[in-house]
DNA sequence: AGAAGTTTGTACTGGACAGTTAAAACGAGC
DNA sequence: GCTCGTTTTAACTGTCCAGTACAAACTTCT
């Protein structure tokens, strides 16, 4: 029991655990759930086959657990964020940036989520803990909301789901379509300063959004 | 010779070839490269499996022709769009609406592009036909923007392929994340009043992007 | 008529791959 | 020291599936 801390601890099922979920992950984002090869992950864990099975049952509950962990990892890097008590457009403007910038540093979630929607979000619907995980990143914003509106600085009648759509829209694009993207109109936009000037952008773009009256062509 | 239009015409390789890609992209857009089955595409054409590897060669071959396939549509979909000689507010916020309309009208595209990316664009990357074909679409929003500036409507320092990314993001992920953010969100914003508000919003915020001047905070 | 390209259908091959088997033993907590 | 949960190993099973074989015939164009 005092020995923990030698080179080598003898037993950990956690860290088997993690182990695992952490190398299938990376695969299953590289290679999608049908392309993701069971030999392959088992062959980069520091265990084996056999303990997949063991922990996971099959593929496919090794898929879920790994998008849920995905998506709580996403959840628990949103909390660092502090917005406290700064004014609303700039708490709004930090909200945007850091968006931006978290989904562009996490590929690998972003990838997850989009393999998830090409199977229409099959698993994602069998979760039960993911749907609670999410209200948080709403709550932020509506409060943000409630008190620009109760400052008067934003319109009265915005709808923080469909912000947070706007939100995610741009920032998740970014990573998502850079393949495609880039091979049609070439790299220009995801070099350091086209990204800068993109991020700039997306932010003026939110808060003109909230701020501009409401007159359309 | 003349009797091609019988009830039935014996040949038609255009036709099988046809009927072999329009069955195809909808089974890789629903089930991706890996996912989708050779066997399962065979049996709904018209026509069989050797006729599927007489003119595609292999399933690499078929999913790239099913690609190529889509994108060659929808740009004939864009052809459509007449913007002529509205003003530059009018064309901009015609174009931002038609786009997000194209998007939702075409998701088995969209899903093509989504299952596309997920491969970092390997595929589109090899092919040669694609660059030259989404050329128009940057030409088209480029002279909008033009007889904007000109007319002193518009900001001087706007990028249309930044412009275009923009337009693209709102629109794309509309289609591409609903599974995921409805599964977490709820379905309001894809109920026909939601995509209506979130249409207008878009076309809104783009509006007022390349419009406004540029103070942020 | 002859050549080139198109079509048919089934059965098959060979490899890939998810999941299993076995028996054994080790570690930790009680 | 006993029990339960954890770990090891490599070979194996059974199924799925991309791609082929074969042999013939039909169509169209020239």
């Amino acid at each position: 029991m005092q020995e923990k801390n030698e080179t080598q601890v003898k037993r950990d099922p956690e860290g088997v655990r993690r182990d695992i979920l952490r190398v299938a992950t990376r695969i299953f984002s590289e290679d999608g759930l049908s392309g993701a090869r069971i030999d392959d992950i088992a062959a980069a864990t520091k265990t084996s086959k056999r303990m997949i099975y063991y922990y996971f049952g099959d593929k496919e509950g090794l898929y879920q657990s790994c998008l849920e962990a995905a998506y709580a990892s996403v959840r628990f890097g949103e909390e660092q964020l502090e917005l406290g008590d700064l004014p609303p457009e700039k708490a709004l403007a930090k909200l945007v940036g850091f968006t931006f910038d978290h989904h562009r540093r996490n590929p690998e979630f972003i990838r997850m989520v989009m393999i998830e929607n090409v199977h229409k979000a099959k698993y994602l619907r069998r979760s039960e803990h993911i749907g609670q995980m999410n209200r948080p990143a709403i709550q932020m914003l509506s409060q943000i909301l409630e008190r620009g509106q109760g400052q008067g600085v934003f319109q009265p009648d915005l709808d923080p789901l469909e912000l947070h759509w706007l939100i995610s829209s741009l920032s998740f694009f970014n990573v998502s379509n850079r393949p495609t993207f880039s091979a049609i109109y070439g790299e220009a936009l995801f070099a350091e300063a086209g990204q800068d000037q993109l991020r700039q952008h997306v932010v003026d773009m939110i808060l003109a959004f909230v701020r501009k009256p409401k007159d359309s062509i």
